[in-house]
DNA sequence: GCGTCCAGGTCTACC
DNA sequence: GGTAGACCTGGACGC
């Protein structure tokens, strides 16, 4: 039987600032509609899958789906944890509300950044977005997905450790990272390693980047883009997109070295991260 | 049609 | 600890 949820939403949040907060919301099981702003995204409990529709409405958000499993708490916390409805960026606008270039970010309320429900999700697309185009990497996902998930859904690890090198290779055609799917997928399965408690993780910063670095495939840009996927922002996670923007934008279309980068947004302190990202995707908010 | 380059980098061997 | 070279894929580009 379909099923409508609805979830108030803070003051401080916009549905589309935050769901064109980065390029997740292009990777599968998330589609968007832009002409009606709907967010789709197929939603698991590892068991049974479901189709939702997230759309803002009077105020608040309105969840369709198409069946009442998985329960609706699981989905309306999935929901709050991929919008970071609950995350905190009152000291971020503060930091930035003297800056000129960054008057927009407040205005628009943009600074969530969407996120998987799970951190092995991120940690999996993230692997997928290294060394390679952005096609490729919806290409990858796509292949994760259609291939591997439930009606849908996200692949378990559980199902990504049942399949061989030749399997990612030929099916998913993510090339060199099959061996480091599966060394990942079964170090999940074992519980070896736990890629949801770096949410709540104690280490410091530099500490927990060098956890994630022990995943074969994550170095320096993964690592601090995963970061940020867990509420962690300073780290730029620079890559070739992000440092092609900054030479455009702020060093007269010349490279320039990433000390430079790092310079230039170290007075944003524990936020630089996010504001780099903002101040490199404004035209995306235009 | 073919070869080269490179994209939302990382790993390994070697120094 | 720093660095060169290898690594899959597939689209863009020049010829």
């Amino acid at each position: 039987m379909p099923q409508t949820l609805f979830i108030d939403i803070p003051e401080d949040f916009s549905f589309r600032s935050t769901v064109y907060s980065h390029g997740w919301c292009d990777l599968a099981p998330f589609s968007l509609d832009t002409e009606n702003w709907r967010l789709s995204y197929v939603f698991t409990d590892g068991k049974n899958s479901v189709p939702g529709v997230i759309a803002e409405e009077d105020g608040r958000l309105r969840i369709d789906l198409v069946k009442a499993k998985p329960r609706a708490e699981k989905v309306l916390a999935d929901v709050r944890h991929i919008l970071r409805l609950d995350d905190d960026l009152r000291d971020f606008y503060d930091v930035i509300q003297h800056n000129d270039r960054l008057r927009w970010v407040g205005k628009l309320r943009a600074g969530r950044l969407l996120r998987s429900p799970t951190v092995w999700e991120d940690l999996v697309k993230t692997i997928c977005t290294t060394n390679c185009s952005w096609a490729l990497t919806k290409n990858m996902v796509n292949n994760l997905v259609a291939k591997l998930g439930n009606k849908g859904a996200f692949p378990t690890a559980h199902a990504m450790a049942s399949q061989d090198e030749e399997f990612y290779k030929q099916e998913i055609r993510s090339g060199y990272r099959g061996p480091y799917f599966i060394e990942l997928a079964e170090k999940v399965v074992s519980g070896e390693l736990d890629p949801q408690s770096w949410l709540h993780s104690d280490l410091p910063t530099a500490a927990l980047k060098e956890e994630m670095k022990k995943v074969k495939g994550v170095g320096d840009y993964a690592a601090e883009n995963l970061l940020k996927l867990v509420g962690r922002y300073d780290g730029l996670a620079l890559d070739s997109w992000l440092r092609s923007q900054f030479y455009k934008n702020h060093n007269n279309g010349k490279t320039c070295k990433d000390i430079k980068i790092e310079r230039h947004y170290r007075k944003f302190g524990e936020w630089r991260g996010l504001v780099i990202w903002c101040d490199m995707t404004e035209k995306w908010h235009a």
